[in-house]
RNA sequence: GCCUGGGUAGCUCAGUCGGUAGAGCAACGCAUUCGUAAUGCGUAGGUCAGGAGUUCGAAUCUCCUCUCAGGCUCCA
């Protein structure tokens, strides 16, 4: 017999005999690697540790610390909810369980059309840690097709996945098969076997950090019109701690959840009274959002737009010129119907008012960009399953602007947009950015393919040249143009979908919009349609997530509360107020009439940035005692010039006490 | 829109087997005057989301509607 060379990540080579698998390499390397190793990455390919390996080949272990790792292991528990659930519910029918971020899920169709309840989870976890227990082997095994299809007679969505990918195999199809013409299967007991690509764990031993999360509904193959299947999803860690760790960090996400923020800071409010998706901001709130749209309003004087306000209704010829009513209608509100049968409607978007603005007279290329502006409140008739705090709303305002321009300057004017853009948010303090290419929405797309490939090719090649990750939607656009948006990274790693700008060569021309050129004949301008923040209350929303409240000194509905020490301390705390009022900044008072460190606790859970003790001290001498949020170190004497000099610049800095 | 689970005082929540409503915080009043995360006592506050039904009797059981959460689909 003849040995093989394999090898390894690090570059050395190991002999091994012939028909050696890469369980036996791992045992080769050490006894704690073979007993770690779920899988194997042969010549790059992810594979199982039984997996015969060949001369040549590069091999990696695969162990549970490493993405792949929990990948296989996520997968494979997914295998172990479905056994589990079969067990349960004799009968069940199991359709798809992918790894995914964190965790996995399955999909399943039980006898009778029964659903899970919350309380059956329990009942399935433990069915899973038996099987965990049993140290059921996972076994591969392939069939032809026709036998493929035999073995999941009883499956009926396992037939058609089978059929599916024999027909058009798409990516996610073959994830659980091995290629169309052979039906690989896992079993980890005679009584379960999955139509698998795999790879999988040695045995269910292998597996056991995990928690059953949540019971939902979900459709087949991701299509409304398709059956709903009943989905549980878990997450999985390759330790207890691993584990622990993912669940205390979702707890902390939830603390730092902007509806539960808004509630607890009183900022703004859902009343069922007016309806689903629509908020109302108390006032501070309403200072927040006052300071974030000036901020903005600066900022786009000085980038050249000029302001314009438009209804929020209009007639529905504007919609059918637009081709609103043709591809938008079921995103908006239904018409209002007056009495001599005209028909109104909610804007769902402010772009064919801007036109109208554009078209009031006569444009010349000398005015061009037109940069037009406008904090443009609008409605969207969203589903009643999906709105979500302000971050899916049915009303909402947008920063939205539209510029015109030749066609000549839309790539740099594209181009500089960008770069504003990310200024812009930086400046509130967010820092890391990726951009997304939306392209044309198959079949839902008004304008020709030339107009299309141009547009998308400005796009990209602007968005190529901004030193950012770009990734493809494809077929995310618009229906009248393609789109970048800015994709914002948060303080925990979400990624929250921002800015958009949308090349749109359709809507000028619908409304037959024009300038004269040098040249003194009519053109057809190009329209940029872009808002930086998205909708003003989704970008505050998701702020408030970033900050977990604590937002920057500028953004802060009161930037300093003022306490006397006792009564006696009040007009020594009402004058240093009124001082650093007169500066521009908010500030609170707090009067002696409750104990101090009571006072101190609520601007505490306030989140209030600088809380200003005074006492007998403070009066002598003409000091202040600051205590800074985030910290539980205050500092006594500061004279009130230099506090006074210290917060307005870190005001105008946009920093917040945390960092100073 | 669909699936699952919720809705009890301003907020967070308890309420057993169907027997007529409870706490903490907040609010209000009185007292307390205090140097860095909860002073004490008292008062008031509820058509148990809304409607219908079953029952001698419903926060509790059934149905419908509204609404919230988590998913699916869709999306800024």
């Amino acid at each position: 017999m003849s040995d093989i060379e394999v090898l390894l990540p690090d570059g050395s080579t190991r002999t091994l005999s012939d028909g050696a698998t890469a369980l036996d390499l791992a045992t080769q390397i050490g006894p704690r690697l073979a007993k770690d190793a779920l899988a194997a990455v042969v010549d790059g390919e992810l594979t199982d540790l039984e997996t015969p390996l060949f001369n040549g080949a590069t091999v990696s272990i695969v162990t549970p610390k490493s993405d792949l790792g929990r990948e296989v292991l996520r997968h494979s528990s997914a295998h172990v909810l479905a056994q589990a659930v079969t067990r349960l519910w004799p009968g069940a029918k199991y359709a798809i369980g992918p790894a995914i971020d964190d965790g996995f899920y399955y999909d399943f169709d039980l006898p009778g059309g029964v659903h899970f309840s919350d309380d059956d989870l329990e009942r399935i976890d433990e069915e899973m840690r038996a099987i965990v227990k049993e140290d059921q082997p996972f076994i591969r095994s392939e069939y032809s097709v026709v036998d493929g299809l035999a073995l999941f007679a009883d499956q009926p969505y396992k037939v058609e996945i089978i059929n599916a990918v024999l027909a058009n195999a798409t990516p996610e199809d073959l994830a659980e098969v091995a290629s169309p013409s052979v039906v690989s299967t896992y079993s980890n007991s005679p009584a379960f076997v999955d139509l698998c690509r795999g790879p999988h764990v040695p045995s269910t031993s292998h597996l056991g950090h995990f928690k059953l999360t949540r019971v939902a509904g979900a459709y087949w193959r991701g299509d409304e019109k398709r059956p709903q299947l009943q989905r549980i999803y878990g997450t999985a860690w390759e330790s207890e701690e691993a584990l622990a760790a993912h669940l205390h960090q979702l707890e902390e996400a939830e603390l730092r959840d902007h509806r539960r923020l808004g509630q607890e800071l009183d900022l703004f409010s859902f009343p069922t009274e007016i309806g689903p998706g629509l908020g109302v901001f108390h006032p501070k709130g309403g200072t927040m959002r006052r300071i974030m749209e000036d901020y903005s309003r600066a900022r786009h004087v000085a980038g050249g737009y000029e302001f314009v306000y438009t209804p929020h209704i209009t007639k529905a010829d504007l919609f059918e010129v637009s081709g609103h009513l043709e591809w938008f209608a079921e995103g908006m509100y239904p018409p209002m119907e007056l009495d001599d049968g005209q028909k109104y409607y909610l804007k769902p978007m402010n772009c064919p008012f801007h036109t109208l603005i554009y078209k009031a007279r006569q444009r010349s290329y000398r005015e061009l960009p037109l940069r037009l502006f406008e904090f443009g409140s609008v409605y969207r008739y969203e589903k009643s399953g999906v709105v979500h705090g302000f971050t899916r709303v049915r009303g909402m305002t947008m920063d939205d602007a539209h510029i015109f321009c030749t066609r000549e300057q839309m790539t740099d004017e594209i181009k500089s947009l960008l770069e504003f853009v990310l200024d812009l948010l930086r400046d509130y303090g967010l820092t890391e950015f990726h951009l997304e290419l939306s392209t044309r929405p198959p079949g839902k797309a008004v304008g020709t393919d030339e107009e299309w490939e141009e547009a998308t090719a400005t796009l990209a090649q602007v968005a190529g040249s901004a030193g950012l990750q770009l990734t493809l939607d494809e077929g995310g656009g618009a229906f009248y143009g393609p789109k970048i948006s800015v994709q914002a990274k948060d303080a925990i790693g979400r990624t929250h979908q921002l800015s958009t700008i949308q090349l749109d060569f359709q809507t000028p021309q619908r409304f037959e919009a024009s300038y004269i050129g040098a040249d003194n004949a009519r053109h057809q301008p190009i329209m940029i349609h872009r808002a930086l923040f998205g909708s003003v209350e989704r970008f505050m929303a998701v702020l408030i997530e970033h900050y977990a409240g604590n937002m920057p000194t500028w953004l802060s509905p009161e930037q300093v509360r003022v306490l006397g020490v006792k009564d006696a301390h009040d007009d020594y705390a009402f004058d240093v107020a009124s001082a650093l009022r007169l500066e521009g900044v908010r500030v609170g008072l707090d009067e002696a009439s409750e104990p101090l460190g009571a006072r101190i606790r609520r601007a505490k859970l306030e989140k209030i940035p600088y809380i200003v003790v005074v006492g007998d001290d403070d009066v002598r001498s003409g000091t202040l005692g600051i205590n800074a949020r985030g910290s539980n170190d205050p500092e006594r004497g500061v004279t009130l010039s230099e506090f006074r000099d210290r917060l307005l610049s870190e005001i105008a800095s946009h920093g917040s006490p945390e960092v100073n």
